[in-house]
DNA sequence: CGATCAGCGTTAGTCGCACTAACGATTCAG
DNA sequence: CTGAATCGTTAGTGCGACTAACGCTGATCG
């Protein structure tokens, strides 16, 4: 019934990890996020989009115009990575950035209708991909895994 | 009762994240991990110990005597990284790395009196670690967390 | 035996991501 | 009016995962 049947295997555990380290949920979670991460850029680089892609745009989405430091907040994009982002965005004219009259340190940057349209790709795209990153839960433990995720997230996203 | 109640905070919502961005998994994966991986670096760095100090020497407390190449298989670590780890862990004497007289191809990696010591104190600061990593969850949700990300690790462990 | 292929330890270097520092320009606060 | 803060932007750091190639050794097989 349990493993030790596979007697045939003569070293069959030339490659296991240590209990110690399987257990550890920071090891966990950083071998998982590897092969989240990969699976999921990977996704989209095949509609021609990163992850940030679809942070920006879903955030315009949600808070209509906004600026530039003021979508890197909603994101966790920092600002300085945020324009090469937005130039990728306007560069496929997914976004609009136009420079703000009534305060010329800004951008306003606008979701263009493609922008809608793109997003709205991205989002079947990520859940399709999201449907194989968690394939072994079903839906009730999918939605804990998510909520176990968001109260520890939450816990530590206070001051750093 | 809810946040909503807050209204005397003008714009509360300026760095607010949009749901769609909050619930995906592969994001709450990854935003955890980097504060989780920064935790655990900091809590190590002071004891004067990296991730994969630890990494190593669980792996040869559990399996005697191993070359470096079985080393890498079972941490995870790749082997072109494991040379300096195992500098690392030499120079504090840790561990002894002599050449394997029946396969000169290869080094013996011999953890020391001090390395079972060190990792007996790595242990109980990777055990507090985890408990403030842990913090919001009571010990069936970490049993639960746990489980949830073994099954999906082992699940998407397989060939790349 | 000899040739070939695989595994070992090591060095070097790539790529992407989170993050910092500093800049000129603008706006805000005292 | 002066100093502080905010904005967009450029440049660069540090680190972790990963690849390529090297010289050496050992195993395989005709």
């Amino acid at each position: 019934m349990t493993r030790a049947e596979a007697a045939d295997l003569p070293d069959a555990d030339a490659l296991r990890t240590p209990d110690r380290l399987r257990r550890r949920a920071s090891r966990l979670l950083s071998q998982l996020t590897v092969r989240s991460d990969r699976l999921i850029t990977e996704g989209l680089a095949r509609a021609d989009a990163r992850k940030w892609h679809y942070a920006v745009l879903a955030s315009l989405q949600e808070f209509s115009p906004a600026s530039q430091a003021e979508l890197s907040r909603r994101s966790g994009i920092y600002r300085s990575d945020m324009v090469g982002v937005l130039n990728e965005l306007a560069e496929r004219d997914l976004v609009e950035r136009t420079p703000d009259p009534a305060d010329r340190r800004r951008n306003v940057i606008t979701i263009s209708p493609r922008g809608h349209r793109h997003l709205d790709r991205l989002d079947v795209l990520l859940d399709d991909l999201h449907d194989t990153l968690l394939a072994p839960l079903d839906p009730a433990e999918r939605d804990q895994f998510v909520q176990l995720l968001t109260r520890l997230l939450d816990h530590h996203a206070g001051a750093s």
